[in-house]
DNA sequence: CTTGAAAAACATGCCGC
DNA sequence: GCGGCATGTTTTTCAAG
């Protein structure tokens, strides 16, 4: 295990292949499918839960469906880079369940959040709250048209 | 069905809450957490199955363990806005494994996506294939650092 | 909506290869 | 490491209150 990600072989990225797509075929289908037996096939599975590979096995929800009809994009660039500006920001993203994505880049946009609310004034109201929680230098939100792609099956 | 999403109630969504986070519980355990009854939890997420709310109950994985270890954000401004050069920018976005994720906007960016690949050498080869299949007129592409948060589990 | 029970499908663990 | 088989568990269906 001393180079970049030999933890995986051909068989197991096949395994995950159809593990991703649906969970709830029975071990004997997947077995079948990729060629290998059960036994095997229950291993491997039992082994990437172990490490890690497979996080969790869990039900994918329509957003619309449950209510939460819009996305936006929030682009954010802060002047304070202080540790205290830091945590305040973690702990806002943490615990507000709108957004659902945040990541920090490199770049001129030091942050970019993924928010899904049930409407337009929702987000209003959340901008709200993050604004008055920590001190943002610039703000951009984008509302999003359309969700052209969502690929939660990775390219294993 | 007239109003905007009467189809679930507060059963439903503490259902939802449950295999949202873990598909891998038995019938048994969810219905003892929510207070109903297996045949009812059962029935509660056929009906979720059939009508899209669940879309499907999958493995999810850790990027990085099957070597995606770079996030690109990726934002699109096109000076063509005609019908052949959507279909051309949809069906790349469909072929193209590394996109993960793709939205049209409102504003001036016209379309952010989410590139996943293994390493920012296999990030210059999509953007040289995606730039070949289709006219751009303006791309900013942003590394992430860092994934504060992937929330996968919705407010719901 | 619930309980309960029965049938089928399944995951799991052990055996020998 | 692998596949085949035995066992206990779970899902799924059904009848009845």
């Amino acid at each position: 295990m001393s180079r970049g990600t030999p933890d995986i072989d051909d068989d197991d990225r096949k395994i995950l292949r159809e593990v991703q797509k649906d969970t709830n075929r029975s071990l004997e289908r997947i077995a079948t499918k990729v060629g290998l037996s059960k036994t095997t096939v229950w291993n491997r599975l039992q082994r990437m839960m172990q490490n890690g590979t497979i996080l969790r096995q869990a039900a994918i929800l329509d957003p619309r469906k449950i209510g939460l009809r819009e996305t936006f994009f929030v682009s954010i660039r802060t002047s304070a880079h202080d540790a205290a500006w830091l945590d305040a920001f973690r702990a806002a993203i943490e615990e507000m369940p709108e957004i659902t994505e945040a990541h920090r880049l490199a770049g001129t946009t030091d942050y970019i959040l993924k928010v899904q609310v049930e409407s337009t004034e929702a987000f209003d109201a959340f901008y709200k709250t993050l604004v008055s929680r920590v001190a943002i230098y610039d703000v951009s939100s984008s509302l999003s048209m359309e969700e052209m792609k969502h690929a939660l099956e990775l390219k294993v």
